[in-house]
DNA sequence: ACCCAGGACTGAT
DNA sequence: ATCAGTCATGGG
């Protein structure tokens, strides 16, 4: 499975596909980067829930993605042999970081085990790329990310941009700083439907403001040393904290577990067997999918949520013993 | 009405 | 070290 996988983006029907609204043009921003299409599937890439402020238009038949990254508003103009990026502030480096153009697509499917589950993955998604985020919006959107649904963190994520964020171009808000969101207050963060969570990202938000937690000085420490800074903030356990280190800080050997990661885990890879902890399944993890375990951990994930292939799905719940289930048999004997 | 969602935190064994 | 309860909200 070294090879291929990735060369060819599959097109899926059963991946949902984001409403497509209508725009009359585009602004007239100066092209930053050219990507092949087979390096990069934009649908898989910007909807397997790794970042959640992309949004597809269609501009004269064609799909345009618009994001951005930092304070960068983005377009990705998608084509059949190469997607576009074009960028008003964004030099081509910062374009090409964010997308991670550059990496060794070869030796990160060499680095992957040969087993069944990640051909069935590479074959479904294999275009799909992790982005390098901007650190605080990628902490903060995964603390608001916790026991919620993909399309309900993206709903959130935006809530916060349009409501807290700089404009910095029409219809593009950047991600609110976090002085912005500590001087905002815990209540008006929870009512953009944060719940439970708007506590942690105020409290959060109040300690990086305060610099309790230097986020740019974690980009220096090794992996482990800045999972333990980031578990010290209200909100942050360990999962989050993989999360914000895979996809805001680059480091590939993070492995997240979340519900379906766990039940990928479960299903396939512990089928018949005792769910070992979550600390030994991070040792199986590093052994098994090797230093890109993130993201291998990710075509995974994208794989099982979006196409819920029955092997990884969980049998339907069995119906409780309700005692109640029939009239019962007429009495009288 | 019930169950689940890219969990974290607390207080009991 | 594990384990249930709890925390809000929206969708199926």
């Amino acid at each position: 499975m070294t090879h291929h996988a990735a060369q060819s983006v599959p097109t899926n029907p059963l991946r949902s596909t984001p409403a497509l609204p209508a725009l009359d043009g585009l602004p007239d921003w100066p092209l930053v980067l050219t990507l092949p299409a087979t390096f990069l599937d934009p649908l898989a890439t910007l909807r397997c829930g790794q970042a959640f402020c992309w949004s597809a238009v269609t501009v004269g038949g064609k799909r345009v993605w618009r994001g951005m990254s930092g304070p960068h508003p983005f377009l990705l103009v998608e084509g059949e042999k190469e997607h576009t990026v074009h960028s008003p502030t964004a030099t081509p480096a910062a374009a090409a970081r964010y997308f991670n153009h550059g990496l060794d697509v070869e030796a990160l499917l060499a680095s992957f085990p040969d087993d069944p589950w990640m051909a069935r993955a590479l074959a479904y998604c294999g275009g799909m790329r992790i982005v390098r985020q901007e650190a605080w919006e990628t902490l903060a959107t995964f603390i608001c990310s916790a026991v919620k649904q993909v399309p309900q963190i993206e709903a959130i994520h935006m809530d916060l941009r349009r409501t807290f964020g700089a404009e910095v171009a029409p219809g593009f808000h950047a991600f609110p700083t976090p002085a912005a969101l500590a001087a905002a207050g815990e209540e008006a963060l929870r009512r953009c439907r944060l719940g439970f969570r708007a506590k942690g990202l105020h409290g959060t938000a109040v300690a990086v403001a305060a610099g309790k937690v230097d986020l740019a000085a974690l980009e220096h420490l090794p992996t482990d040393e800045a999972r333990a800074r980031l578990v010290t903030l209200p909100g942050v356990g360990p999962k989050i904290a993989d999360c914000v280190l895979l996809f805001g800080y680059g480091r590939p050997e993070a492995f997240p577990i979340d519900v379906w990661v766990e039940r990928i885990l479960r299903r396939l890879y512990f089928r018949g067997k005792k769910l070992p902890s979550k600390e030994r399944l991070q040792r199986f993890a590093e052994t098994h999918f090797g230093p890109w375990r993130g993201h291998a951990q990710q075509y995974l994930f994208h794989w099982v949520r979006t196409a819920r292939p029955p092997e990884a799905m969980d049998p339907p719940k069995k119906k409780a013993p309700k005692k109640k289930s029939k009239p019962k048999k007429s009495r009288l004997h």
